[in-house]
DNA sequence: CTCCATACTAAGCGGTTGCTTAGGCGTAAG
DNA sequence: CTTACGCCTAAGCAACCGCTTAGTATGGAG
């Protein structure tokens, strides 16, 4: 099965990391399953069985089947997070014109991870959930101090910023459910499209 | 709890015409949990007693736990289809944005159902998704003959008429991931916003 | 060689899961 | 009164869950 050997390359890019190796495994393992089935539908053996190991392994290395689910939850948003804000350029619409091709492709390319970084928050304990909240509004006082900054020098047109925020960020984040990499389209394509659509929405001049 | 009153009251309209009342609150009680806890993560235990009965009463009723999703599943999509396609005004414009006011604000205001709807999908048999699968398409398909009505009347502008509805549909469907009845827009609201942003997505001269 | 830490497995424990069985209770027809 | 039927519960079964325990193999330090 080509698609799914390139599929856990794409984790080990993500995950490469992690030491050692067997935890690393675990880890691309439990994000692989967590995103088909989800967290609840996952057992510690079926984690274990892909990892090829026995199911007390998963107890070396880690605490428990929620602190696995943790790890994937935190590293995901910290590199959407740093995806997000890797572009410096001086423009506002330059900067959020990338801002969003990356974000939206990111969604795409590694839906594996952002499944479970969007759709599995709920399964997190209290605690765990509050440190992840805290990158997810970074990820939204990102979004939103582009697009303010854009209105500011005048190139968006934006009657409601908090509410042009949320469809923003709401239309990438939702490229990891419905994203197949079957599918018609590239994640730099969709990163395009988004781009192009986002731009509109927020009223920039055309660009011919 | 009045929030948890009027979530039942709301839920209550959507199932009224399942019958008997104990079938028609087991199903509420079952959209209520997968809802909040998901499908897998909820125990036909907890169903029963949120139902008011003994966890036997559900096979009275339903086959299984999985039909009690099949059909709440079933119902939720062909509701969400009509909402979508109430709409009959000649004009293509005035038909896009009255039936995506519509379906963002469905997500909104039934979004303890639309949560079940998008995103338990995976926890349905074979059969059972096929046929919802069916409606999904068709909801796909009503999106897209509305942007290509406006295109053909040149009320839009859209380079890629299939890139477009899939943005569209990604924009109301994840509504009902993030939406909060105590947040600070009400679904009328929030109906409202995506309409406009929509409009400005397709290139739609702006209505001032 | 001994000692010990690390990484692992085989076996299994207590608890929970979806679902079944056997039977009770109320109502209405015969 | 008897019978039959629809709706419900108490009790429980087999399977499976997350996680623990006891013990084994390996390899490097002294």
């Amino acid at each position: 099965m080509t698609s799914s050997r390139d599929e856990f390359a794409l984790l080990d890019e993500t995950w490469s990391s992690v030491e050692p190796p067997a935890a690393r495994r675990m880890l691309i393992a439990a994000a692989a399953a967590f995103s088909v089935r989800g967290y609840h539908a996952t057992t510690t053996r079926d984690i274990a069985a892909q990892a090829g190991m026995s199911p007390a392994a998963v107890y070396i290395h880690y605490r428990s089947k929620e602190e696995l689910l943790f790890q994937i939850s935190r590293v995901g948003h910290a590199t959407s997070l740093s995806v997000l804000t890797a572009v410096s350029d001086a423009d506002p619409v330059v900067r959020l014109t990338s801002a969003v091709r990356a974000f939206a492709s990111w969604h795409a390319e590694f839906h594996t991870t952002a499944r479970v970084v969007q759709y599995e928050l709920t399964a997190l304990t209290p605690e765990h959930l509050a440190e992840v909240v805290v990158l997810r509004r970074r990820i939204e006082a990102a979004v939103r101090e582009m697009i303010s900054a854009g209105v500011d020098a005048g190139a968006f047109d934006v009657p409601d910023v908090r509410g042009a925020t949320l469809a923003v960020l709401s239309l990438c984040i939702d490229v990891a459910r419905w994203y197949q990499p079957s599918g018609r389209r590239t994640p730099e394509q969709i990163g395009d499209l988004y781009a192009d659509l986002v731009l509109r929405m927020l009223g920039a001049p055309t660009t011919p």
